[in-house]
DNA sequence: CCAGCATACGGAGACTGTCTCCGCTTTGGC
DNA sequence: GCCAAAGCGGAGACAGTCTCCGTATGCTGG
């Protein structure tokens, strides 16, 4: 790639981390073009779809996922306050941009979706924590399907403007449906 | 009002079904106004935003799932099993037309939200299921919470394209979640 | 060093969607 | 039938997406 046109890219991808954060997914690309001083064509012919540009902006927190889930592999205590404060670690960061949540969560899963890497990052995340509770957690408890759960905790969240102290017990609610505790027929009344 | 508008007015909400039913929740106005044979301007004075054209759609199904949970209150079986199918069928129903679950469940709670009826209608649904087993479910289970809960499930499986058996496990970690069993200290080995 | 070409730029503009304004038409009570 | 009031509808302003292509620029081999 020439140099010009390494340059320009780069700052696309700055201004567009900058555009995103104030106004969300749906920004305009075109601003984003004009505030980084290139042509529209520039930026299309570097992201040919909203996506693209998307993909180069959430990568680095993204990483913050991951650095998280070794924060919650750090920690002590039991199961159930560990995967609490890691989900909601989880949802406070899949959550700061608004319209994110959604985003990676829908395609967790769909192997020709253009954020794939990402999603593949969460769930390994996702996936060593629970590892590292795997004994306390019911059978068959599996990665992509608790991102899903608490990634969909965290659209709820995102999209109805919802403060921690709400979210948390739904998380409550998850953990407890993801810990096996004595639960042999599901009959409550004996 | 007058014959006139009122015969547009129907129009236009029976064309928006269709459309909407079609192409989502994002379809273009300007084209459900030429479908239904009206002016733009038309469209706009009956319905000045978005919403409200879909809250004159959405009433309709948003009964359905008031039927539904009749239906619930009606079957037998234990507590687990009946729940897991109401809410099997909760999220089907609000996934019947894309887009319109992260949209239901987002308004939950917001009553400025210019669809605010129909959330009433699926919390007091959910609220007379829960109702029905509330002996069975752990103490502080607020029936709005679960609808955000299973709303989320739902847009995740709405904007993921997920199938039944994809959503019938999440579902039943929220029920093992929602639901008491014994679980005093929630420590998982004895 | 510079010629020439591949590479990249950028802006005009086609296209689509949202929403408003206002002159014209229709309705319904008198 | 008359005539306000109510309603209509389309032109068009505005914004966003994306493409095309003439022009400019970095790079490399001579």
């Amino acid at each position: 790639m020439r140099a010009d046109a390494q340059r320009n890219r780069d700052r696309i991808v700055e201004v567009a981390r900058e555009v995103f954060r104030e106004q969300g997914y749906d920004a305009s690309l075109d601003e984003i073009a004009r505030r980084a001083e290139v042509g529209p064509g520039t930026l299309y012919r570097h992201f040919p779809r909203r996506e693209n540009l998307v993909d180069a902006v959430m990568q680095a927190w993204v990483d913050r996922v991951d650095a998280a889930a070794d924060v919650a592999l750090s920690r002590t205590g039991p199961p159930r306050e560990r995967l609490l404060a890691w989900f909601e670690d989880y949802v406070g960061l899949i959550t700061l941009h608004r319209g994110g949540a959604v985003k990676l969560t829908s395609a967790l899963g769909d192997e020709t979706s253009p954020i794939r890497t990402k999603c593949r990052v969460l769930t390994s995340a996702m996936g060593r924590v629970l590892d590292s509770e795997r004994p306390a957690l019911r059978e068959g408890v599996d990665d992509v399907q608790v991102c899903r759960l608490v990634g969909g905790v965290a659209t709820v969240a995102d999209s109805g403007g919802l403060a921690a102290d709400q979210v948390r017990p739904m998380l409550g609610v998850v953990v407890d449906g993801v810990l096996a505790l004595e639960r042999a027929g599901a009959v409550p009344t004996p």
